[in-house]
DNA sequence: AAGTGTTACGAAAACGTTTTCGTGTTGAAA
DNA sequence: TTTCAACACGAAAACGTTTTCGTAACACTT
């Protein structure tokens, strides 16, 4: 087996100094063109490829950048993950992905990590327990140290960095009305506790709709959802307790356990009760009937966030001026709404 | 803004040499209690982290494990990666994400970066390309360069290094048995094009099974997808122009596609024509009716490959004992198959 | 007083690069 | 023959660590 060779070794090998190999290898003119091709030559023979983690270390810069994500076998941040490994391959960039799994401690422990010198700067967004405690010392930490950072979907307004979002509420805004201006009085709402920051201001969206057409708000008709084994069970109850003619559930997962205990209950989709999710998943795409649903554009949200990240590594002064960035979402119609 | 410090600011800061610096945060006796004290008020005020490049460049480790898969936006390789990353920490190790999106080309660039000093072994699954293609030159010269690497899932038998697959073959066999077994006796298959190692595989199984009890095989009742697209027509194809009570399909999009392909005709599943599909994916899940399926168990694949590359990482003398270690499967039955 | 041991620290090498600067050798111009 | 530029290369520093080894200062024993 040939260990992996340094330049070291090939100048010893070729009884010349390291400064030539290297000369060299990089085409410098300062070196006599015999001596050039025979560097080349032996290097390209023993396969030779200069170590990353010194040229690091030389060049103070690691061309990664980190991610930290709450999970990772979840659709639409596999898609945002995807849109940042496009933008940064393209420019050169290579992604170090970690995962908090939802826990303060791990976001802890992976974002320093990947801010002593494993990367130039990191794309995140916040896990559930983080936006709980609402404890960012740690960012604000690696902000302070010039660490450049992009939040991304579930954001903090206590943290100041570039972000990018979805106007949640808006968007939730625009699926309520779209109930309501096709003749749905009956909305109910399928959402998540409210310290979600996304979950919140979709909650919003959906009552601001109901306010501006003056159709009264009914708390019957929402379910909070805090832990997803007794969802069903408590849309059922609620489906049987009321008269509702619309679903709007601010994620996938309720949408189809939505529709599941619809159809359970002996109602059809779209006819009895029609359905609006969140998130263009597989769920809302494979499912029967295909929900609609508020397309979040995961892949377009990573391009942005690497595109925010790279263009302020590659810029030498640093400006203080961080900007948000609005994705725009659509009501992608499919078969679990009629017009 | 501070910037991050390092061990030579806080020496020049206190006017004490670099060693002595190092020597007190790693609690040396060589340190008199005064100083050390001293240095880690002064280190802890000051945010100190040690440098990972530095510490990778000295160490020649860099307790970072690479991953190389087709795409990330897959139920299956996400569970995959889950399961590596859960072990990778567990070890005190971090793990880079790289995608090969089914291309040769950036299947060899982003392996020769993590081939370069960025991580100390890797763990990847074959793009589709490469398996067309057949060239392993780059595996084998990363191999031979000592680089520990673990093959899942899209192995190949032409490299010699550790791999963790599933029993394709026999999952595959196991499910058309189960249709045999219950009386279902016009089986149809719908697989991928033969390049695809598991494809392949999971065909050979399906072929074993009809062959092991005596039904002949009917090469109309198998369609070989090259392209999803029309996947859906040859489906319905297919069934028009057949009879047919079962599917076995090699992936849970052939599996939904194909329910909601028998759908369409008006028949209706398991009644008129069983599924069954393979990898327990979201679809499987949630679609309507929920899918009978292989289970391929990606956590646990991932766990034992990480495993196993932590585990050659950690001992020294570098045995060329390679091995394959098949994790198990389990047919899950739920809807789309009765008994 | 000479020798011995301990304490507390610093110098320097090493990891693998790149790059700046210095220098010996050549050839040509004066 | 002297002078100077061009050429071709090497030495060394730097990036941030850790660790080995050396040593000054002091206390203690004989």
């Amino acid at each position: 087996m040939r260990r992996k060779v340094t330049l070291k070794q090939i100048a010893k090998e070729l009884d010349i100094s390291i400064s030539t190999v290297s000369k060299s290898l990089r085409d410098s003119h300062e070196i006599s063109e015999e001596t050039r091709l025979k560097v080349k030559a032996f290097a390209k023979l023993y396969n030779y490829k200069p170590n990353n983690i010194a040229l690091s270390l030389k060049n103070k810069k690691t061309k990664t950048i980190g991610i930290i994500i709450p999970e990772i076998v979840h659709h639409f941040f596999a898609t945002v993950i995807s849109g940042i490994e496009q933008v940064a391959n393209e420019s050169g960039y290579n992604v170090i992905v970690t995962l908090s799994d939802e826990s303060f401690d791990k976001e802890v422990i992976n974002l320093e990590m990947l801010a002593s010198g494993s990367t130039d700067g990191f794309i995140m967004s916040l896990s559930k327990e983080t936006q709980l405690k609402k404890d960012f010392h740690h960012l604000e930490e690696a902000i302070n140290q010039g660490m450049p950072v992009v939040l991304f979907d579930r954001v903090t307004n206590d943290v100041f960095c570039d972000k990018v979002i979805i106007d949640d509420q808006l968007a939730a805004y625009n699926a309520t009305e779209f109930f309501i201006t096709n003749k749905y009085k009956n909305i109910a709402l399928i959402t998540t506790v409210d310290y979600v920051s996304v979950g919140k201001l979709r909650t919003e969206g959906y009552l601001k709709a109901l306010t501006n057409y003056d159709i009264k708000i009914n708390e019957n008709l929402i379910i909070k959802v805090e832990d997803i084994e007794h969802c069903q069970d408590q849309i059922i109850d609620l489906i049987t307790n009321n008269t509702i003619d619309a679903v709007f559930a601010v994620n996938e997962l309720f949408a189809v356990t939505a529709i599941k205990a619809i159809n359970k209950l002996g109602k059809k989709v779209p006819d009895d009760i029609a359905v609006i999710g969140f998130t263009d998943g597989i769920i809302s795409q494979f499912s029967t009937p295909t929900i609609t649903t508020v397309s979040q554009n995961g892949i377009k949200m990573g391009q942005k966030a690497a595109k925010m990240l790279i263009e302020r590594l590659e810029k030498d002064e640093d400006d203080e001026q961080y900007t948000t960035e609005i994705i725009e979402t659509e009501l992608i119609f499919r078969e679990s709404t009629t017009t």
